[in-house]
DNA sequence: CATGAATGAGGCTTCATTCAT
DNA sequence: AATGAATGAAGCCTCATTCAT
């Protein structure tokens, strides 16, 4: 009955918070964020409905929580990537290989986050932040490939994450079966010829 | 005095029946299926909800019957494709422009078609289906590349596909500022370099 | 297109109430009053709902106008017993007889009247006529009793309807397997000894 | 501060839960089970809509879960009276005694049963089981008749039965002015000679 | 006489959220 | 920090009834 300290209350915290993180993200992706109530997730954490709300504000909150942890992911990838490297093609190699195996390892998070990318519901307030970090995700693959000396570097920025998005989103969608090592094979050797 | 003859009949149900399906599909495409209720669409189609259920045994239905729809035509073009010539490096090119015009001249089926192909839920029953119809396709366009003589050509379909449907997805995200006739250009150039 | 005669319309308008009276007879008995909607009695009965409203002014004056029916049977039971002889015993016999006869020959309204009888919905106007009759039965019965020289007439009036609603209840709901015959027997041989 | 304990919370629970069921059983009973609507059961229990689907999965699952108890209160007897004595008389008349009381002391149940017993919809997944009792019931009677000695013991269990019935379901439907003492007089008279 | 498209009130049910403990 | 009983708005759907033809 002695009270916590305050720092066994921090690791309680969040620990709660990283289950409830978890098992709505789970869920989320597996059975869609308006098909998975709140309770749901409560049970999946091991948690009360009640105490889910003492972490987050609502249903939209812990999607966003989610969202940002994702988008975060991305910048943490991209930034690396520009620090382990300067050359352009090395640059998109390793995009290519950091994109697909964050997927294999990772079908969850992708495949909500394809999911909610073409509704504008439930995200509403998200989606300006959303396409500004596409925006700039676009700029900074423009300017691998300008290093490449490629001609319209903007134009095969876009099509590049087209290509790289089309695959990805073909992946989550038929699993097992999709040749998915073959693919990047291909995307590969399309994008970066000379290697 | 006497009762409306029975084409009068059809003609006004066709009317409300084809009222209801676009306003659904205009709803379900930006704001989500989950997002949509039935009295928005009742009321987006000028009817009462009473009528919807005449026509739509229910909500799911109403989606079914929408999807059908976009089936249906998927399928009219590659048969026309098929019927218009035997070259494969034509038919291809035909598939590209197809799909194009299609996508740009009607976001909204595509946008829902993409977003529901992410979905586990609210789709269960026709999951099978669908992804039949796109193993189908995706036969169809193996044997179209196989026509061209490239090597690995169901790799090829594979990929030409997932390319198709990256840059349309992005296109669908990001709407009037995309640059789809640069893309359209690029797509047709990398697979058809001999045009 | 000769306009038709005012006899010709009568007998089409016979035809069609007597249609619609029969189907929702059959439907209210076999699937309860609540449970049958409108559109399932106007399509059992060939017609369309439309023309069922023409003759019936609701959904309850169609029940009401069936109890009406069934009530006038009864009374014409009673009518013909009481024309048919003045001896009690002879008269309880054709009672009974007649009762057994009329549910065998006729379950679906004497379910229908029995269900009823003990809900107090959906026949909330013809409460008090129901109880009158009963009561005005009662009283008939009771006379026949009295004419066999029985003491406690009324209550032997009382007791002896109760038994026959109570066999016959359970006829209706037990169905082919009820010993119906040796009921009927039992409760000849109890009521009326002598014979 | 600290959550309710189990026990606390088990009796809040059973609190709402017998308020529902009473409610319920009052308003299907008074009104019948179609025109009483889960409002108006909520509103007589004192709970919101929202409760009444924390215990009890659907409309239906509420009727059933009542029917239930009524079931094993039958059985409750039953299995009473045989346990008391082994004397078929006495066992008889302790039945009569026993359903008089409970009908008197409980026309609610009872009323709710009859009327249901002759419905075909809304019980459709229980009837087989309610037939089962009913024929359980019919077995135990007749054994009872068989230890007075009777002739045709089956016979004449059927016959008490729809006696019994028929008697307490007039006391249902007139109420307080139905002869309902002298009606059990009547039934152990005539059942009972020789007490 | 006859039709059936159309309406809208009302019923059942779900679920995000609150709050007393 | 933690619980789960309780709420009520909102969603899907049914169906008695109306009315233009």
């Amino acid at each position: 009955m002695s009270p916590r300290s305050k720092q066994q209350n921090e690791v309680i915290r969040q620990k709660s918070i990283e289950a409830i993180r978890e098992a709505a993200l789970e869920l989320f992706a597996r059975n869609g964020y308006h098909s998975t109530s709140i309770s749901q997730i409560a049970a999946g954490a091991g948690v009360s409905k009640g105490l889910l709300y003492n972490y987050f504000e609502s249903k939209e909150a812990l999607l966003r929580d989610i969202i940002m942890e994702v988008v975060a992911l991305g910048d943490t990838f991209m930034s690396r990537i520009r620090a382990a490297t300067d050359d352009g093609a090395e640059q998109i190699r390793m995009l290519v290989e950091a994109s697909f195996s964050a997927v294999q390892q990772n079908r969850h998070y992708w495949k909500l986050m394809a999911a909610l990318s073409l509704q504008t519901d439930a995200l509403s307030g998200l989606m300006p932040m959303l396409k500004e970090k596409q925006e700039e995700n676009l700029r900074a693959i423009a300017e691998m490939f300008r290093k490449t000396g490629a001609a319209r570097a903007r134009e095969m920025a876009y099509y590049f994450s087209a290509v790289l998005d089309g695959v990805l989103m073909h992946y989550m969608q038929l699993g097992g079966n999709y040749p998915i090592e073959e693919m990047k094979s291909l995307v590969l050797e399309r994008f970066l010829p000379e290697c």
